[in-house]
DNA sequence: CGGGTTCGCGCC
DNA sequence: AAAGGGCGCGAACCCG
């Protein structure tokens, strides 16, 4: 049995096309042709779960589902990887790009990502012209070939044990984005009508006019402005509103309305808060996303340059809480809704061996017990000087707090500065995995000048680099660990069970995962979650007395998880 | 009219 | 001086 079978698709239709691999990515043997590829990849699954290479998963796995596999390769997740390392930040991704590298070609741009609004016309997405391989390029040989060269440069980076680990969570991240976008999320779109209802009034008879209770609203506030009607939705129109009584606002975000004591600045604040819940989330919303009893957004594996995941459309990872009372399990199935406490200061913790620190990360509330040794038991003080640590904060009244951390843990507090000083001087930082920050671009201008000459604008975009290379450190250390999470989660699940009431997880959203699953395995979904943390913790972080722990509720809605 | 930008909010 | 990192998205607005 190969150890790893390179894999590609049929341009149409279900066959494809399988070549043996070693572990080196040297061929075993000749390419096969199979009629069936799903059947065929399926029935070596089974024989011994090989690792598959294929160009992407959208292109290689998408179509092939409900086949699961457990592990592969993923070829253009792991050449950004491998850009990024190497210092090639931005050069363009896909198969063919990475081919043309190796055989000294020019190189194709990568084509403008397609969102899956709803699901038509998928079948370009999956047509092997987006690989950009040149014409007549046999895509089997150059999956083999590129694979063989990753291969390569992944022996030759700063870490090879740490960086394969990561290669290996972000594809497995790729088999889940695939899965997750094919289970979908369970949505009670009955339940999500009801609360629209209740804030918003019925729904409107003709698409795009404003529901009752919205429309009201508006009226209202233009009474207690005195004023002409005009468009809340308006900037503009709002703030000119408010200065025709007298009251100058520089802007119309929410937290400057609060500070006026006016009525009119309360009734604007809810036109803002059920306006926004009817545009991102509302009926159309629904239309378009939650039809058929599921949610399902398409994940964007590696979206962020921190590692965590980004979405198209749907808005996946912005589902307001108030919604969260449409996520119900089907009749017989419960959600498991876990998540990681305080995981970016277990992180800081871990990663800069602060012993003081991860004392505190040791067990139990993190904030707590940075209290208790070091701000008399003011947890709102412990908590606010450690995320302005994490974020480069500098303003607000948290002076105090930060030399108060620097004198208890300078440890930890060193480490968040050198990576912010390294930033700031254009230096590029890592994650504990191995990935790679984005080097200094125009967005932060010139930074080769001195900082004495390089005058105020300079100045200050130094500093915003160093504010992004000091939180990328501990963001994209923290997306390692809860891809680790992911990647162990998954293959627990599979061993739970692999019928058709197998659990499978339905939502990821940076540090808290989701598993639908039958009422009678919970028990055991709670377990595995709770292992696969530890695990995560062991691989990404080695020996370290932090600990990562996940608070996790066996729910029946997604609403009663907190 | 379509495309790009700004604002401001939702989530972590 | 309401100068903390990362995102996606919709409406208004601006421009050609």
């Amino acid at each position: 049995m190969a150890p790893r079978i390179a894999v590609v698709p049929a341009p149409h239709g279900p066959g494809g096309r399988l070549q043996p691999l070693g572990e080196d990515g040297v061929p075993l043997g000749p390419p096969e042709q199979v009629a069936d590829l799903a059947a065929a990849m399926a029935q070596r699954e089974a024989a011994g779960r090989p690792r598959w290479v294929w160009a992407a998963a959208d292109s290689a796995y998408a179509p092939l589902l409900p086949l699961r596999v457990a592990r592969c390769h993923d070829l253009r997740l792991v050449e950004a990887l491998l850009l990024g390392h190497e210092g090639a930040w931005g050069e363009p991704r896909s198969l063919g790009a990475a081919w043309a590298r190796l055989r000294g070609l020019p190189v194709p741009a990568d084509l403008p990502e397609t969102g899956g609004a709803g699901g038509e016309e998928q079948d370009s997405l999956f047509a092997p012209d987006r690989l950009q391989l040149p014409p007549g390029t046999d895509q089997l040989t150059a999956v083999v070939a590129v694979h063989a060269e990753q291969l390569r440069r992944i022996a030759l980076v700063e870490q090879p044990g740490l960086f394969r680990l990561l290669v290996a969570a972000e594809s497995a991240g790729a088999l889940l984005a695939t899965e997750i976008t094919y289970d979908g999320l369970p949505w009670r779109t009955d339940r999500h009508d009801r609360l629209l209802t209740d804030l918003l009034g019925p729904r409107p008879h003709i698409p795009g006019t404003q529901p009752k209770l919205l429309a009201e609203l508006s009226v209202e506030l233009q009474q207690a402005l005195g004023s002409r009607p005009f468009n809340p939705d308006s900037h503009a129109q709002v703030l000119k509103a408010f200065a025709d009584q007298g009251i100058r606002l520089s802007s119309t975000r929410v937290w400057e309305l609060r500070e006026i004591d006016h009525p009119a600045a309360r009734l604007m604040i809810r036109y803002k808060e059920l306006s926004r819940i009817h545009a991102a989330h509302g009926w159309a919303w629904q239309d378009a996303w939650a039809r058929g009893g599921r949610f399902r957004p398409e994940y964007v594996v590696g979206g962020v340059v921190s590692g965590r995941w980004a979405s198209r459309g749907g808005g996946a990872l912005q589902i307001p809480r108030i919604l969260r009372g449409a996520v119900v399990a089907d009749p017989g199935w419960a959600l498991v809704v876990a998540d990681a406490a305080q995981l970016e200061p277990r992180v800081l913790a871990a990663l800069s061996g602060d012993a003081g620190l991860a004392r505190s990360a040791a067990e139990g509330d993190l904030y707590d017990a940075l209290a208790a040794s070091a701000f008399q038991g003011d947890r709102d003080k412990a908590k606010l000087g450690l995320l302005g640590a994490m974020y480069g904060q500098t303003s607000g009244d948290i002076g105090p707090l930060l030399a108060t951390l620097r004198r208890k843990y300078p440890t930890a507090m060193g480490y968040v500065e050198a990576a912010a000083r390294t930033g700031e001087e254009g230096g590029i930082v890592r994650s504990r995995l191995g990935r790679t920050c984005p080097p200094p671009s125009a967005d932060w201008l010139d930074l080769t000048e001195a900082p004495e000459t390089a005058g105020e604008a300079g100045g200050r975009s130094a500093r915003a680099r160093g504010r992004f290379t000091r939180n990328f450190v501990i963001q994209a250390s923290g997306a390692d660990w809860a891809l680790a999470l992911l990647a162990s989660l998954r293959r627990r699940l599979t061993a739970l069970s692999t019928g058709p009431d197998r659990p499978h997880l339905v939502f990821f959203q940076h540090d808290e995962v989701m598993v639908h699953t039958p009422v009678n395995l919970a028990d055991q979904v709670v377990e595995a979650v709770a292992e696969a943390g530890e695990e995560a913790r062991r691989l990404v972080f080695g020996d370290t007395p932090v600990r990562f722990p996940l608070s996790t509720a066996v729910v029946d809605c997604y609403a009663d998880a907190k």
